[in-house]
DNA sequence: GAAGAGAACATTAACGATAATGATAACGTT
DNA sequence: AACGTTATCATTATCGTTAATGTTCTCTTC
C-alpha cells in the first residue's frame, strides 16, 4: 500500500514483506548478507508494488546524486547537442541522469549555470567554458566538485580535460589542400582567444612549412562581422587563396552562404575544410569536408575520467588528448 | 566553518549567526516572521560563507525537485535540440533544472526514460512520444507525475499537451505552392502514424480542393528508404509534380539531396517546403522554405501548463495550439 | 490591568534512504 | 561443552532541509 505521497516506498515494501527496510534496501542493491531467497522474495514483491527508488532520499544520505551536469553554450549549436546526446547515452549508461545547462555564451550566464548545478549537489560536471579566461571556472574550481573541462585548455596542470588534437587537426586540413594543388591558404575564425584556435593554425602552419610554402601564404583572419568576413574574402580571392579552413563546421557552413553571397563558387573558386565533422552525425544538407574527432569517444571518456576524479579526489590532473582523423567530401577540389 | 562534507550548510549559518537552522532557512527564503534586521544580517552571513542551498535536503522534505526532464528522441536532431534548448532557458528563468533524457527513437529506451525521470523525483516531465501509442506514456499516466505532451496528440481528452496548428499548416503550404503556380503536389513523410502527418496532410488537401484541383492532385508518400524516395521522385516527375511538401525540415535535407542525385534542381524541377522553420533558429547550411511555429511560444506554454498541472493536478486536461506562419525562402519558385 | 493579538524566534518531527553497528541463530571447532 | 564463525537480518543514527507547532515578549484595547 503507497503511503501518503502516492509512491511505494521502503517501508511499504518492507511491511509488505516483514522484512525491516534496511534488509529491502539491501535486497533490492543486490548487497551482501541477504539469503538468495529473500532477495528474490523482496525484489519480487517491490517490483509487484511498483516501488521504484527514490534518488532523492538516497543521493541526502549516500551524498551521490547519481546526476552529472553539462554546461555547454547552447543547444541550438549541433555541436553541443550531438556532444549532449552521446553524453546522455554513456551517462545512462552507467546509471547517471544528465542536467542541461546552456550559458547562451555569456560569462554571467556560465556563472549562473555553475551555481545551478552545485546547489543541485550534482556528483559532477562537465563543461564546456565559453572562453580561456572563464570567471565561472574559479567558481567550479572553488566549490570542490569533480569536474572536467571538454574541448578547452585552460593552462598546463590545473583541470581534467578532454580534447582532440588541435594541432594534428589543423595539420591535416593543410595537408589535405595542399595536396590537392592548393598554395595559398587562409583560415578563417571567430574567434582567436582560443587555444584551439591558435592551436588549429599552428598545425594549419607546420604543414604549409612542410611543403615548402613561405609563411605569407598561409593567411589567417578573425571576424565574426559577415560584412567583413565578405571583405576578407574578396582580398583573399584576389590575392589568390584558393583553399579556406573554417574554425569548425558551423562557422564553415556560415561561410559558405557569405561565398556564395559573393558569386564565388564552391569548391571552384574556394575549397573549404571545416571542423568537428558535423556532417558525419547528423544529416545535416551540405556535408563538407571536415576533421572529425569522434564525439562517441570523447563522451566516454570525458565521463569515465570525472568517475575517476570523483573516487580519486587526490590524483593529479589528467590530459586526455583524442586522435583526429580528416573526412573528405565534395567541398574540396 | 563548512562541516565535513566540505559544503556550508543551515547549520554552519545558524550557529555562526547564533540562530536557529529554521530562522536561517526562513530569512534565506525571505519568508515572514522574521525582523528586517535578522533577515539581512543572516543572508550577508550567509554570503560570506559561501552558502549555497542543498537542494537535495530541500527536496527531501518539501516533496519538490525543482527540476523538471525532458523526453525526446536525440539531440542530434537540431529540432529537438532547439526545443531543448529554449526550455532550458525558460526552466532557469523560473528557478527549474532540466534533466535531459534521450530515447534514440526506441520505444524500450522510452520507457527507461520515463523510470529514470521517476526515479529521480522530477516535479513534472515534458515529453515528445516516439509514437502515438507509446507503451511509456502508460507508464507516465500511471505515475502520477504531472506531465505535458509536446508535438503529439495523443487521443481527445487525456493529456495535456501542446502542440502547432498542424492543419493550417499544411493548408499554407499547400496554399503557398499553389499561389507559386503549381498545379500537382505531393507530400511526403517518414511516418504516416503519427496525429501531426495525417493533419499537415489534411489541411495540404484542403488547400489543393479550395483551389478546384482534384484530390488526385494532392499525392501523399511515406518511406524512410531512400531508394524508395527516389522511385517516388522519378515518378512524380513523370507525372508532372513540381512542388513537394515535406514533413519535416530534417527529412527535407535529406530529401534535398536525394532529388539532387537524381539530377533534379531546386526549385526549377522541385519545389520544396518544409516544415519546423528550424533554418530560423540555426545558421545551418540551406535555408528553406518552412512552416514556423515559434519553439519560444512552445517551450513557454508547455512550461506554463505543466506548472499549472503541478499546482492543480484536479483540472481538466488542457490543450493549446500554437499558431504557425509560412516563411518563404529560396528552395521555392 | 487582564485578555487578546501579533511579531519574532525556537522546538520538534518528519522526508526516505543508507552506513554503521547490533543481535540472533545455526553451525563448525577443538 | 564452551567458544568462535558465519550468515542473515534488525536497530539506530544520521544526511540537510522544511512544515507544523510552541514559546516568549511586546503592544493594544476596553
Amino acid at each position: 500500500m503507497p503511503g501518503k505521497s502516492g509512491r511505494v516506498t521502503l517501508e511499504d515494501v518492507a511491511k509488505a514483506t516483514g522484512f525491516t527496510i534496511n534488509t529491502v534496501s539491501r535486497a533490492l542493491k543486490n548487497k551482501p548478507d541477504i539469503s538468495r531467497q529473500t532477495c528474490e522474495a523482496i525484489q519480487k514483491k517491490a517490483r509487484e508494488m511498483g516501488y521504484v527508488r527514490n534518488y532523492i532520499a538516497s543521493s541526502l544520505r549516500s551524498g551521490r546524486t547519481k546526476t552529472i551536469a553539462l554546461i555547454a553554450g547552447t543547444m541550438s549549436n549541433p555541436f553541443y547537442a550531438v556532444l549532449a546526446d552521446v553524453i546522455q547515452r554513456e551517462a545512462f549508461r552507467l546509471g547517471y541522469s544528465l542536467m542541461i545547462l546552456c550559458s547562451q555564451d555569456d560569462p554571467e550566464m556560465e556563472t549562473n549555470m555553475v551555481n545551478m548545478a552545485l546547489s543541485r549537489q550534482v556528483d559532477g560536471v562537465l563543461v564546456i567554458p565559453w572562453s580561456d579566461q572563464s570567471p565561472a571556472m574559479e567558481q567550479l574550481r572553488g566549490s570542490g566538485v569533480p569536474f572536467v573541462v571538454l574541448n578547452r585548455f585552460l593552462g598546463e596542470d590545473r583541470d581534467d580535460c578532454v580534447l582532440c588534437d588541435e594541432e594534428n587537426g589543423g595539420y591535416l586540413v593543410g595537408r589535405h589542400l595542399i595536396e590537392a594543388g592548393h598554395r595559398k591558404l587562409a583560415m578563417l575564425s571567430h574567434r582567436d582567444v582560443l587555444f584551439s584556435t591558435r592551436q588549429r593554425f599552428q598545425g594549419f602552419l607546420r604543414a604549409g612549412r612542410e611543403a615548402g610554402l613561405p609563411d605569407e601564404n598561409i593567411i589567417y583572419g578573425q571576424s565574426t562581422d559577415p560584412e567583413e568576413i565578405i571583405r576578407f574574402l574578396k582580398r583573399w580571392k584576389e590575392e589568390g587563396v584558393t583553399g579556406i579552413f573554417s574554425f569548425c563546421d558551423v562557422e564553415a557552413w556560415e561561410e559558405l552562404s557569405l561565398i556564395e553571397r559573393c558569386g564565388f563558387r564552391i569548391p571552384e573558386d574556394f575549397s573549404v575544410v571545416g571542423f568537428d565533422n558535423i556532417s558525419g552525425y547528423v544529416a545535416f544538407p551540405r556535408p563538407i569536408c571536415s576533421v572529425d574527432c569522434s564525439f562517441q569517444e570523447e563522451a566516454t571518456q570525458a565521463i569515465d575520467l570525472l568517475r575517476n576524479r570523483i573516487h580519486h579526489p587526490e590524483l593529479p590532473p589528467q590530459h586526455v588528448i583524442l586522435p583526429v582523423t580528416l573526412i573528405c567530401r565534395d567541398s574540396c577540389r
